[in-house]
DNA sequence: TTGTATGCGTTATCAT
DNA sequence: ATGATAACGCATACAA
């Protein structure tokens, strides 16, 4: 592991201009003596310890994302588009999967915001994450869903509220008169847009409505549905919180021999890929996944600017055969 | 943000003092001492800086692990279970994503090897990943699947020929007339061992056989289905190569209203969550998922050995509802 | 027990 | 144009 100085020595120069030359300046470089020190580097297979080069630059070149659950589809796929967007601004994505444990959470933004990451996007838990160590360091904060004003971190997601609202008016509208709602922990902030988002569209109805909680599993979802569809009086529809939820769901109407969506209509909001992908596919409320990275990592890693800043993104609902729509929608 | 030696100038000791303190050692410390030290470092809330750490210790405690694809469950189940393994040894998982890309393959190995992760844990998309930054800065490198003899890396996996031949031979004793393979590329070593695979379990069975092959997404898998189940002769039992491509030809047999297993039978290797709860639910050969993990994480962080080791850990077919097996088999 | 001083590999300032 | 050198923040061998 060769470094800068046995370098120098072999080109017959300093570090400094070795320095120079891998980083294209501050100052200029005579040619022939750029010629030697690329030529030394090459025998010497000399690669700059990024390590030494963070310590010395005050920054790492990477950002760190933390989500609740690298297997739910819709974190997965949002890492790697956001890979693909810092990747655009010459950063490492580093992500840490919190497996849905607070503590884990809160570890992995601490070690982090200490191995100095360059800014830091989430997904929490928690209504309020704990960023009190990122904040103190300066690092920017960018959460995937709306914040307490008091959090100090910007935000881009959807309007989760009005999406709910969109899926069930879409299961409303598809003839459904019986409604449940599968929503995840309350202690998630969306949760309980979802649930102001149900509620909006189903007041003023002729449905009857139920509801469930569980974790943001499909595994969570299909045993609670195996139980909850075996009832007499179920539900002839489903709004599912998450693609990642509405997954079991399809799973629990299959195995009860349940037809989707003759029997049973199914609706979530996240609009991935899985979701396209299922069987039957799924209808759901596509977040702009690709946008949402793109802004994320544009807000993390624009210069800091005086405050949190929090953008909502449109969605669309996507219309699949998880739900018996009216010709029109077709 | 506080220093050491903001600490020690409050505490009205050295450095030296406050990372004795920190790191329990190497040498002991004046229980008086040490608490001045601990309550001015709660006052400053001083952090210690792992990047200068890091430089200092000359390790990082992170271990890289490179995918080609989070998207796929295998591999997010994997970095799950990975990630567990990891912190175990009070390391920190850092995930990269390829983007079934060989050039961002090799950037990510080189990235993390300069960023001295302290160990490289990979699944490949060639037989012979680049590994010579790697291996020239003696970064432990563990595969996940087998390696040419030349490559200085070690390898933990399943038998993948034998895996392969385990589905087939399920699929011919499911009473298939004619087995269609769906094989990932070429350019894996896994989809080779998997072609023998199928090669030895059909060859002397009196079935026909077809084969295919396509990139690892349930995408291109369904795309490919949709025209090679739409023959007039197409098979009645399809092996695919992993869970995230059987995902695609079960999308696709339901499209072209084709029963499962009645029409068709799916078997796949991978045995993911994913699939356990797909519909109908696969029937795969099931990695030992959390075994591999650790025994990668054990590889990859034990004192280096000699020279690189090679682990198979035994694989179980798990039969479900893709495939319609004899009563004894239930 | 604790303070001093050096090294880790870069970067960048200040001389030359 | 380029060489010497002081940070960056921590760990630790060496002194005291």
């Amino acid at each position: 592991m060769p470094t800068a100085s046995d370098v120098a020595r072999l080109a017959g120069t300093s570090t400094a201009v070795v320095s120079y030359v891998f980083n294209d300046g501050p100052r200029g470089v005579a040619p022939a003596t750029r010629e030697r020190v690329l030529q030394a580097a090459e025998t010497l297979r000399y690669r700059p310890n990024e390590v030494a080069r963070a310590l010395s630059a005050g920054r790492t070149d990477s950002v760190g994302l933390v989500v609740p659950d690298i297997t739910n589809p819709f974190f997965a796929e949002f890492a790697r588009a956001l890979e693909t967007a810092v990747a655009r601004h010459d950063k490492l994505l580093l992500i840490g999967d919190s497996a849905m444990d607070a503590t884990r959470e809160d570890r992995l933004i601490e070690t982090f915001v200490d191995r100095r990451v360059d800014a830091l996007i989430f997904a929490s838990l928690r209504r309020e994450p704990r960023l009190s160590v990122a904040s103190q360091q300066g690092v920017p904060c960018v959460g995937l869903h709306p914040l307490g004003p008091d959090v100090p971190a910007s935000s881009v997601s959807i309007d989760y509220s009005a999406a709910a609202c969109r899926a069930v008016a879409h299961l409303v509208a598809s003839g459904c008169t019986h409604i449940g709602m599968l929503n995840g922990p309350t202690t998630e902030i969306t949760s309980e847009d979802r649930a102001n988002g149900f509620m909006h569209a189903t007041h003023a109805e002729q449905v009857r409505t139920t509801r469930r909680e569980t974790e943001m599993t499909r595994r969570a979802a299909f045993e609670t549905c195996l139980v909850w569809l075996s009832s007499s009086d179920r539900p002839d529809g489903i709004f599912a919180a998450c693609d990642e939820q509405a997954l079991g769901v399809l799973a629990a109407a299959h195995r009860l021999g349940l037809n989707v969506p003759i029997d049973l209509a199914i609706v979530a909001v996240d609009g991935t890929s899985a979701g396209a992908y299922a069987v039957p596919s799924l209808t759901s409320v596509a977040q702009p996944i690709v946008a949402l990275a793109d802004r994320a990592a544009a807000l993390a890693l624009s210069p800091p600017s005086s405050g949190p800043v929090h953008e909502e993104l449109p969605f669309h609902l996507e219309i699949r055969s998880s739900t018996r729509s009216r010709p029109a929608d077709r």
